[in-house]
DNA sequence: TATAAGTGTGAATCATGATTCACTTTATAG
DNA sequence: CTATAAAGTGAATCATGATTCACACTTATA
């Protein structure tokens, strides 16, 4: 008689969703979640607003999604350098700690529009939730950090949860809010370093209870 | 001929003003500036929608005006604690630095969804841009502070520009954001104090450089 | 009291953008 | 080729909430 999904098409399908998704994430990293409707989406992707409803059940499942793609991506690079693979000479928590707020300033300089968008840009509350969950990705791996150098006594004692929490909010506060919300004009190479420069003195005297 | 403004038109003009921007400023505390639409506030005014018009040019400008009206108070409350008018006997950087974030954390608790809506909450961009200004006026705040323990030699050498902005965002995620987004239960007096006492512990050792 | 200007009204209108759905096209199995 | 299920279409519909505006009511001068 009839119709049976086969490999091609659930192929087919597959491909077309993160088609759909990829292009969302495109017009996020240009625009920021401001720019990201149905329409635009599917324009961009050239097919009808329609067929976003067969790939997602809502705009805001296909936010979540698309902060989901674009998050999973950033936080390994953090959690890279945070705990990279074990070499014969172990990294002390310090220097990770280093690692890990450079990377994250970093790639968050490359694609300013992109790192607003997920850490700062007022969205509605459906996407806001999904942010809560990112922010904590990231605090979790400076928990861990913070919690591994405590014990290595590298550290003094603090609250790891509000220490890595504070954490995010620095860089969130002094990095990203600053670059996202106006056209302010990109910092030439040498003002980066002394901002990234600045920040990662903040965090490593606030860690680490030194002078820096 | 004709009619002309008098006194006491005018003052009931300024006085229809500032019940319907107490009425505004209520439903923020309340509900946060997602409650905040324009027939709510009509409705809680007893007006019309209509009225509201004949006071503000837009929602936009109601909501800048309601976002100045709360502003002022709490960075009042804060650059007192931060600046007290001096007395015999100065206070040093770092007691009042202590003090500032301690009088900040205190209100913030007390008036949670207030200062979550202030800070954190996902807003139009509109009030976005207002936003800035607030937070900037709170780095304003602790980044003169900082200034003067440099030249005090309190604190080691640091942009204050930076930590100024770092200690806001710290402040923003550790203690505002967790309270606003759900409903998460009130700490108890006893967390609170732990909370804030962690929060106090990262800010000294950043700002200061010094264990604590 | 007559006239001009201001204030208040709230239903109607707009704007934006998500969501639906009757229909067309495409792919598969017999 | 034919029947069936899925994918694709896009104009029409909904939902939300801001904004307008023609009209009624008040207040201040002459």
């Amino acid at each position: 008689m009839a119709y049976r999904p086969t490999e091609k098409t659930k192929a087919r399908r597959a491909a077309q969703h993160e088609h759909l998704l990829r292009t969302a994430l495109a017009i996020v990293a240009k625009e920021g979640f401001q720019g990201l409707t149905i329409s635009a989406v599917a324009q961009e992707a050239n097919v009808a607003t329609g067929t976003l409803y067969k790939y997602f059940d809502s705009k805001a499942a296909l936010c979540t999604e698309v902060f989901k793609l674009a998050t999973e991506k950033e936080v390994n690079k953090v959690q890279q350098a945070a705990f990279p693979a074990p070499t014969s000479q172990p990294l002390p928590c310090r220097q990770r700690l280093i690692n890990a707020i450079t990377t994250f300033a970093q790639r968050a300089i490359q694609a300013r529009k992109l790192a607003y968008a997920l850490i700062a840009e007022p969205v509605d509350p459906m996407v806001d939730t999904q942010r809560l969950v990112y922010r904590q990705a990231y605090a979790d791996i400076y928990s861990e950090l913070i919690a591994e150098g405590i014990k290595a006594k590298e550290f003094p004692m603090q609250s790891p949860a509000v220490s890595s929490a504070a954490l995010v909010g620095v860089i969130a506060e002094t990095l990203i809010a600053p670059l996202g919300r106006d056209q302010q004009p990109p910092l030439d190479m040498e003002g980066e370093q002394k901002l990234i420069n600045d920040i990662k003195q903040f965090c490593l005297r606030a860690v680490t209870g030194l002078p820096t």
